[in-house]
DNA sequence: CATAATTATATTGTGTACAATATAATAGCA
DNA sequence: TGCTATTATATTGTACACAATATAATTATG
């Protein structure tokens, strides 16, 4: 096997297995909140975005109805979510913080500087990986 | 929430999205050949390496037990390898390939190049890629 | 207006992923 | 030797992830 056909095994596997690791770092500080990484993004969605419904979070995250549905349940079942079908069509399922998933955003906060702090990495290098990674996804999306 | 602090998810979303993506990438490829992308990094770890036990194959891929055991009884249905206790030591289990499992390395000698055309990208972002994720991946392990 | 096509979500089935626990066997040591 | 600790894998339970299909409601069309 040629040396640039080797490549992508090179790449896509150190891709797979950082993803794990990442999520992996999320999952003891996540588990403060009682959230999964998964559940977390979509928490931050309705924070930053707020009542939304399912494809629209789908959209943003690139998940399908069926991760979300489970997921969502999850979330409702925890307090901080209310599922409510759209009057106007029936069909849309309308995704709203409770009281409890508002308040859960500030502790939330401290999230991002426990992460970056594991993470262990300077700025710069994160810089540079994310730039790469976005010319990575915009380029597959085309 | 700093801008500092906000980069943690402007990175870690990206390696989660591109994870997928690129596993996404695999699937109808790997679909010809009757894998799934974990079930394929097992085959090319033994492919390269030959016979070797669970826990070898879980330290390469970083994967553990509960992951391998159902996914080698599935290559084990599928005719590509074989199980079987080590007799010095009960406890350890062999997986090794079989006549049709070597024969498959023929076939995925493609995977690689149509990956790469897939990916469409230049073979530079993708050393500059696999330099950063390789760069995250040691600070994370220390 | 009735029916077909489309849209939005849900359900089902398969396959990871990983924590926690169980099981069984070897190895180390008093 | 007998017992304890360790090691290697398996099992169980929870939670994604996604393809395929089902369901139900709206919209478009003849």
């Amino acid at each position: 096997m040629s040396e640039n056909l080797k490549l992508s095994n090179q790449v896509c596997f150190p891709i797979y297995s950082l993803a794990k690791e990442v999520v992996g770092l999320y999952r003891p500080i996540l588990q403060q909140l009682d959230l999964t990484y998964p559940q977390y993004l979509v928490m931050l969605v309705l924070w930053e975005q707020g009542e939304q419904n399912v494809s629209e979070i789908g959209h943003k995250l690139s998940l399908d109805s069926g991760t979300l549905t489970p997921l969502l349940k999850r979330l409702a079942q925890k307090k901080l979510i209310e599922r409510n079908r759209d009057p106007k069509d029936e069909r849309i399922v309308q995704i709203k913080l409770t009281a409890t998933g508002k308040q859960l955003k500030a502790t939330a906060t401290h999230v991002p500087e426990q992460i970056l702090d594991s993470l262990n990495v300077s700025v710069d290098q994160l810089e540079a990986l994310k730039k790469g990674i976005d010319n990575i996804l915009n380029q597959i999306k085309k």
